[in-house]
DNA sequence: ACGATTTTTTAGCATGACTAAAAAATACAG
DNA sequence: CTGTATTTTTTAGTCATGCTAAAAAATCGT
């Protein structure tokens, strides 16, 4: 018997058949060779194209690579068209208190990773030193601003970029007089509103406090 | 008898092991806890995480969604630093014969997905319409121009952004009088020189002989 | 019609994804 | 330090499913 297997499936492969499928197509392949060339057999890849099995992560590389893609490709939650375009009507809002000010430029559409904002950093502005998942990338409009990455300075001007892992530890600072209009774009969902939220209470099952020391 | 796998693996999912293991000590979990909600036994959240074994597809789905990520971040090919910086030293160029020229703006590192660049696009250019993985994003630093996607008609002038999924069949054109210049920001890696090329020569496989044959 | 190629289906084996429970760390209190 | 509580690792074992081989069924070209 199957156990009582939560409910999860939630963020389920969808539909990767189809995907590894047209992928396929795409390159107009067959599916023998495909096999031959994955290592797997061709029955399989039909099954696989079909969603009557799903592939283990070792044979879903292998097909990737096939087909010359990222193993991410397949696994991206629809495509689906969603909404388009922005113009200036843009709305700037900024959080309470806080002197910075945005305008947002990307929409959210199912699957989409880029997100972007134009900041406005008035004279003076502080972001404090971050490091998180993704990439992201400054294109500054109008002003100037000092990047710090990882103890390496640079100052941008109006028309300069920067580029790179927001992994390394990143801030900014608008140590000029004016406000510094920079365009922002990167992969961190900074509107929080991509994935449904879900949440499972996870943290209130734990014990409280801690906030040890941490290592690291 | 495992067969003569060919030297696949290239794509392979790496640590994943790690990746799950580090994003659970960041949200501050024990396994105890990922596993109950992901449905799962402790064991084997051990086992994963320390690589022996590999979870399925529907299991990594399950957990990513109880660590609150996509399913995707824990299958990238290493993070790693990278270069960083850039600035109004761009290396602009422009294809022979062509009449627009770009000035790149992103770096590539290991892991980055974004690319960037400034287009400018003389009066009269047109971009054929095209369609293919990803999205992409426009801002309008200077200039104007009318965007077309699956039908839908927009002119976006300085100051302007539009942001879609690159499936949706999209051309632009510069209807003024005076040459335009975009920032672009998508996924596609126009600069083709993300990930190495790897290229078996599935093609020329087929034909001939085989089907069954030695099996393998 | 035919054979040739590609895809689907069926039946079945064997690996490995996964569990339960015990052992081993790690941590914490007194 | 000793004991108890918590988290992680290991072990042993199962059952499911990822996968193969081969036959059946489409699809296609001539």
């Amino acid at each position: 018997m199957l156990k009582n297997r939560r409910e999860n499936n939630e963020t389920k492969p969808i539909d990767l058949g189809d995907a590894l499928r047209s992928r396929r197509k795409e390159l107009g392949l067959t599916m023998q060779s495909v096999a031959d060339a994955a290592g797997l057999s061709v029955g399989f890849i039909s099954q696989v194209e079909r969603g009557i099995t799903s592939p283990s992560l070792a044979s879903l590389a292998s097909l990737a690579d096939v087909l010359q893609t990222e193993i991410n490709s397949f696994l991206q939650t629809q495509p689906a068209p969603g909404q388009t375009t922005h113009k200036i009507s843009r709305l700037a809002y900024s959080v309470a208190g806080a002197d910075v000010s945005y305008e947002r430029l990307s929409t959210t559409f199912p699957g989409s990773k880029v997100h972007s904002v134009i900041v406005h950093e008035p004279p003076g502005h502080r972001a404090e030193p971050i490091s998180h998942r993704g990439e992201e990338m400054f294109y500054i409009i109008d002003g100037e601003i000092t990047v710090e990455i990882e103890g390496e300075v640079e100052i941008l001007t109006k028309g300069d970029s920067i580029h790179f892992d927001s992994r390394r530890v990143h801030s900014t600072w608008n140590h000029s007089t004016d406000t510094a209009s920079i365009l922002w774009c990167g992969t961190m969902d900074i509107f929080g509103d991509a994935p449904a939220p879900i949440h499972k209470e996870i943290n209130s099952m734990q014990s409280t406090d801690n906030s040890n020391g941490d290592s690291n």
